[in-house]
DNA sequence: GTCTATACCCAGATAGAC
DNA sequence: GTCTATCTGGGTATAGAC
């Protein structure tokens, strides 16, 4: 690893304990073990470092989204199989380390840094919003939903109870163990699901 | 207004915009009008000052809760008065403008700062969870949810997603009108209540 | 209770030798 | 690419005059 990559993964694992402003480039050079000048070789600047990390975190999510036809074929094997395998999907991107570091700093950084906010907004919380509706009205035209429910209000309930479930496993009870966490986190999301599914399924 | 007032309402407005390290004593000072030196004859510290804020906060929010009898009264007018009542006592300590500003705070400073964290774990999540299963048991016994229910699971997947539209609304959102998000809160909140109750309530 | 003056520390960043 | 040395500016807090 050389030291630019050294920079990289010092600054992310320093800023997501302390957050941004807690750390000094003096601390994160004293950590990679060179001076603090030596730092302006490879980054012009201690925000150009959290550029980076962001950057980085895009590349990363971009990626392994199950495709819609797909999805499709996993629900026509039944509520359970199908959830488990977009769980398992998003999980998968989340499960490495860097990348809950980084899940964590986009919670502590969203409220005065502009980047993160608009990220988290549109990225993290619209997108995957405009993917469940897409996939409740699936099972609308699967007649496995009432036609009459709203699936604005309906990928909301769901989704939000897992965002929060985040919020409180990064920053409320920060540092517990990520592993427990994401075992977790998918049997409860899985409860949640199946009970706003209760509340519209069609009678069968 | 005297100035110790002065200095705790600026520093609220101050660290509820920028967050605790991003304000400094020199603007706490310009804004109230005197020198740095002064605001130590009012508060021995910076740290004193966010102490003093915290503690208005818990001294405002033990008051008005609804008394368990009450509740069951509301219980037996039916769910949508009930929950109405509820929310209302709610919304009526989290509109005042300090209220307001003194939760963004709470989710701001979560992270690092420890006081903040537990009040924030168990005076706004760990009690209203508990709160919410002593309700969900009590439509148990007035037999208007399934008895096989899992009221635990019912309670966190109602009240989580209230708390990550306060999130939203305090952090991604922000600054948006709290006013209009009070509305749209409480019209969320109820439409996600009914939503999560349809799933376990007894046929009628 | 407020002021001036200042102590002291730490931040981010740059210049220039090697 | 890394070093030493340094600049500049900001932070919290205190001493002592009025």
């Amino acid at each position: 690893m050389n030291n630019k990559e050294k920079i990289f993964n010092i600054s992310l694992d320093l800023f997501s304990k302390h957050g941004y402003d807690g750390v000094s480039m003096r601390q994160i050079a004293r950590e990679v073990g060179i001076k603090e000048s030596s730092i302006y070789n490879h980054y012009s600047s201690k925000q150009e470092i959290l550029n980076s990390i962001l950057e980085y975190y895009v590349r990363e999510m971009v990626s392994d989204e199950i495709p819609l036809p797909q999805a499709s074929r996993n629900l026509d094997k039944g509520f359970d199989f199908f959830y488990r395998a977009g769980c398992d999907a998003f999980l998968s991107k989340l499960r490495q380390e860097k990348m809950m570091k980084i899940t964590r700093l986009l919670f502590i950084e969203s409220y005065h840094n502009d980047d993160v906010k608009n990220f988290l907004k549109k990225s993290i919380i619209e997108e995957p919003i405009n993917g469940w509706i897409v996939l409740f009205n699936m099972m609308k035209s699967k007649n496995l939903i009432r036609k009459d429910c709203d699936v604005v209000q309906l990928s909301q309930s769901f989704f939000y109870y897992g965002m929060f479930l985040l919020y409180e496993h990064f920053i409320i009870n920060y540092p517990e163990d990520d592993e427990e966490f994401l075992e977790e986190f998918m049997l409860k999301t899985e409860k949640h699901a199946k009970t706003i599914f209760d509340s519209v399924k069609t009678e069968d």
